[in-house]
DNA sequence: CAAAATAATTGTATTTTGCAACTTTGTCTT
DNA sequence: AAGACAAAGTTGCAAAATACAATTATTTTG
């Protein structure tokens, strides 16, 4: 048995079914569990998205880029609406927006409407960066994603969004 | 505009393509990026994985299941084969190890064939946590994704292969 | 045999995360 | 209208994950 590293090889088995191995061990030992590709794809995409955002104020963590990208799209947007979409605490939220706003990404108002809450509005500085959040993740879905033939991307794309929203839905 | 959070909505566009809305806001504002419902998709399998196995010694965190998985089924398996597979450096995989050895779950050994490595094998304890934790995650597929039919649900799985292997291969 | 490479550990500094408690403001009930 | 209750955010804290650098021990290589 060889220690070194190898890549990973697709033997397949009689059904023709894929199956991947790492250094000679079957990793699909789930049973064919989708939530273990979920979370190791999870892993790669957003280590990548971090190293190609490391100069960014919005690199690492999960929130920052969807909450950047909430207040660019819908000025005046709560906290609670934006902690509601990230399926996130109060607090989780609140402390990344305390960030983008020390960045001066976006500016912090009271609503004219309820004095509790808060309303968002992005600042130029922040709409710029918003812009370049997108070309980078363009580029990582060139990247990652392209090989994908587009008929089989339009399906993959139908699939998740279907899981996505019954995920949502037995979370609430 | 109601305050008040609401379910998502699934309106769909000219094209048929559905879009999501949480709250009457659009979430998916990346352009249909792939990565967002990856990441988006890991947070709630993740989390609901974690409250599931609460009172288990795998609970949160990544790589813990997939470590004893792996010593359950490649008995004599590396540290440095795991941190291979879990695609983390050697002290993650080693603070991982050490935390289920001291659970009770794996055994440390050195290695026969080379005095620097280590052997690992599962104990009694870790094998029944190994069917426990898959029992769990069998029930979390079944509640996650059974909506999906049998034949989408092959297809699914060889595109999340596809993808996770193209990953890799650009990751190492 | 000396030098370089490999396996794993230890230490450390930075973040993240979830929970609970608290303040302020709005809403509802009677 | 008053008091109770709910909602929006903040602060503090404790547990953990994450990445990096440095160290020890062993093996391989030149």
């Amino acid at each position: 048995m060889t220690n070194r590293a190898a890549a990973p090889k697709i033997p397949e088995d009689d059904t023709g079914d894929p199956h991947i191995e790492i250094g000679g061990m079957r990793i699909d030992i789930l049973e064919g569990a989708f939530s273990y590709y979920i979370r190791s794809l999870d892993a790669v995409v957003s280590r990548d998205l971090d190293r190609r955002m490391a100069d960014l104020e919005v690199a690492k963590g999960k929130g920052k880029i969807t909450t950047l990208f909430l207040v660019d799209d819908y000025p005046g947007v709560r906290p609670s609406q934006i902690a509601d979409v990230l399926m996130r605490d109060r607090p989780a939220t609140g402390r990344i927006i305390d960030r983008l706003v020390s960045a001066g990404d976006i500016r912090r108002e009271t609503s004219t409407e309820d004095q509790r809450a808060q309303a968002l509005y992005i600042t130029d500085k922040g709409h710029a960066l918003a812009e370049k959040v997108r070309g980078i993740i363009r580029a990582q879905e060139a990247e990652f994603f392209d090989f994908i033939a587009p008929e089989d991307r339009d399906q993959f794309m139908q699939m998740l969004k279907r899981v996505y929203l019954n995920m949502r839905a037995k979370w609430d």
